[in-house]
DNA sequence: CGGACAGTTGAATCAAATCAACAAACGTGG
DNA sequence: CCACGTTTGTTGATTTGATTCAACTGTCCG
């Protein structure tokens, strides 16, 4: 039931700018660390919306900087019905894994910019310079945060909270709270918020009534001040 | 809305001998290195039933080790409501954080006895120890792995599914997969997997009545062999 | 212009929550 | 060891929020 999606993944030179949108946290000098790191012993890549990143079972050779793009974290379920575990936007870093193969699949939400290294490149890397350790151990403990807030969500929230939350949080990591660009489709969302597409789209509708959020297109949502407030 | 526990976290002496029920994992060598690690630089506690061991919003000074009994990982919504993010049990660790303050609360499920070392302690020591630094590593990832599995449970599985993976992962962690002697309530099981108790008091009784398990006492539950294979 | 997606809206259905009682297990002190 | 109160777990009736099924609208792109 998978959507067919075109595999296509092209090497390109890597570059030397920060990407743009960056820099979410307080680690910033950890971030820059990362960052430096993927660009002198990764290589970049570029994806098409839709493209596999990596699939579940597939082994885990590789971790993955986003230099720009958003990317999805998700696993298929034998009927066909999908849970995304998470996005990844520019400057977040995914792909480490417990094991030997990848226990979920990652996939290009829109064209992404990547840069790629070998795991053991990086795992060499943190065993010589205690610094980076750190800031990939950082990195692990930020992500568990998130996930832990967003399992409150999926267990406890009604289905009006968790779009809110949503818009707030992709607004936050976007870094710019009040006029969120969603880069995903409602369907993402759905299958991230642990909803169906008719329930995400009805709760935009309601929380536009309640004037909570004010809709610029579909994809562009203005938070309002008391909707941030009530965060 | 939060219930009122007793304090009572009294210091015991350190004791040599490795947990009896731990051990969940292949990382067999990397769990001895840290367990040993607890044992050399922290200092033991023990916590009885429904003990707070941290709060939300707590300096993140420590990181505890599992001796023996159980920890539910929670947080408190403003209406009372509750989501136990997870359970600790012999073996495991918990309490390392992202930031400088505990996001989530811990409290013993069990009368627990609990290793604490300093949290600086640890990572000065992961600091100068790559092997270590890579099993905490290791420990991070692993505990991001539960977390996705969990992730998916709550966002689409139906309220039978999510307790029978529950009573399974439990069965599985124990080193019991088939009578599973399970610590917490059932209050405590709803609040994890994002039912309320009567739902989770139903769905046990279902399963009986399909033949998928066998109440041996409430809080013993033999899973027969056609639910194990299902996994 | 027309076809394919992506998103919205409506009506009917259903799974889980809620409200309410009851039963079983536990622990404490007589 | 048993009586009694408290806590924990189960079952039933009803309600409700989200899903499902279905139709429709808007938008992008050849």
């Amino acid at each position: 039931m998978r959507l067919a999606v075109l595999n296509a993944v092209h090497t390109l030179p890597a570059r030397r700018s920060a990407p743009p949108t960056a820099c979410t946290g307080p680690d910033l000098s950890h971030r820059q660390l990362l960052e430096d790191l993927f660009e002198d012993l990764g290589h970049a890549i570029v994806c098409e919306r839709n493209a596999p990143i990596f699939d579940e079972e597939e082994a885990a050779n590789s971790v993955y900087l986003v230099v720009s793009g958003t990317v999805r974290i998700c696993k298929f379920m034998e009927d066909g019905r999908r849970q995304i575990g998470g996005f990844h936007f520019a400057g977040d870093i995914f792909g480490f894994e417990y094991g030997a193969r990848h226990a979920f699949c990652a996939e290009a939400v829109s064209a992404c910019r990547l840069l790629v290294v070998r795991r053991t490149a990086l795992m060499d890397a943190a065993a010589r310079d205690a610094e980076l350790g750190s800031a990939l151990w950082m990195l692990a403990n930020r992500e568990l945060h998130r996930m832990n807030e967003h399992m409150v969500l999926l267990g406890r929230a009604s289905a009006a909270d968790r779009v809110m939350a949503f818009l707030r949080s992709v607004g936050e990591r976007l870094q710019s709270p009040s006029v969120v660009e969603i880069p995903m489709s409602r369907q993402d969302m759905a299958d991230h918020l642990g909803l169906n597409i008719e329930t995400v789209s009805r709760m935009i509708t309601h929380l536009r009534g309640e004037g909570a959020i004010a809709l610029e297109g579909t994809r562009r949502i203005r938070l309002k001040d008391a909707a941030l407030m009530a965060a």
